[in-house]
DNA sequence: TGTATCGTAACTTTTTTTGTGACGGTATTG
DNA sequence: CAATACCGTCACAAAAAAAGTTACGATACA
């Protein structure tokens, strides 16, 4: 996992604590702490998966996609393609080396295997239990 | 996951295939396709965790310290240490948003959970299977 | 028609990762 | 005992990846 997605979970976290209201990309930006443009990025890739929509123009900004308790964190990463997930050494192997040759295609079963077993894993949190979870932290609830 | 535990993997996946033998960094790297040096790193880190020992001076090189059967990719993901997991993103999120203040630590658990997953996979294989994977993919049996 | 917003491209900066050179230490070999 | 072939590790360089910035066009709203 990485920081883009840590950085999703926290965008979609902030649009579901304020229900019906539109916000925008600047705002999401002063509370994770960064630039518009990074947060746009980032709101690309989960607008693709339907996660968010977003209006243009005059009191524009974004907002969820769905109803938060039907977003999980599989659905996420998966919106984050190929960044999110594990990356094989690319180095070229000796060309006569049986297992430089070869480990790689084996590693790559290896990974998929890894990456069903974190995808069941965050398949069981939705973004409704990250909310809940951090108000119940800040005893705000 | 990423490239040093695809490496390491590689590494003691040739170590494994020369039973008996001494194989120097220099050998490793020619078959990684990379510096000595930067196998030498890795190799630091599993020896630490007993995974391969080594014998400095002529005549010296690396072997397994164990039976590859023995050998999990659970330890060799666990002897990466912190560089092989999951990584929040660093931001400073503004000081008085709730949900910016809190997400992390609830992303902490999500994680940890997501880290034991990845851990239960990857305990179910071991160096001895993926030499022999390796080998029936290569013709070598 | 002015303004607040998104969308996106190009570029810069920072951070992370990987690679390199150098050199000391040590056991083995002759 | 000296030459050699290794490891161990530091400091630095280069490359790659990620994050941040600037800029500007497009659009709808007021």
């Amino acid at each position: 996992m990485n920081s883009r997605f840590s950085t999703a979970v926290h965008i979609l976290t902030l649009l579901a604590s304020t229900p019906g209201e539109r916000v925008t990309s600047e705002y999401i930006a002063a509370s994770v702490g960064t630039n518009p443009v990074v947060i746009r990025r980032q709101l690309a890739s989960l607008r693709e998966a339907g996660l968010v929509e977003s209006k243009g123009a005059r009191g524009g900004g974004w907002a969820l996609g769905r109803d938060p308790a039907k977003i999980t964190l599989k659905m996420v990463r998966h919106s984050l393609g190929a960044d999110a997930k594990f990356r094989m050494h690319r180095n070229d192997p000796h060309p006569e080396c049986p297992v430089g040759q070869n480990v790689r295609s084996v590693l790559e079963d290896v990974y998929e295997e890894a990456d069903r077993a974190v995808m069941r894993s965050l398949e069981q949190w939705t973004i409704a239990d990250m909310l809940k979870r951090v108000r119940r932290i800040a005893g705000t609830e």
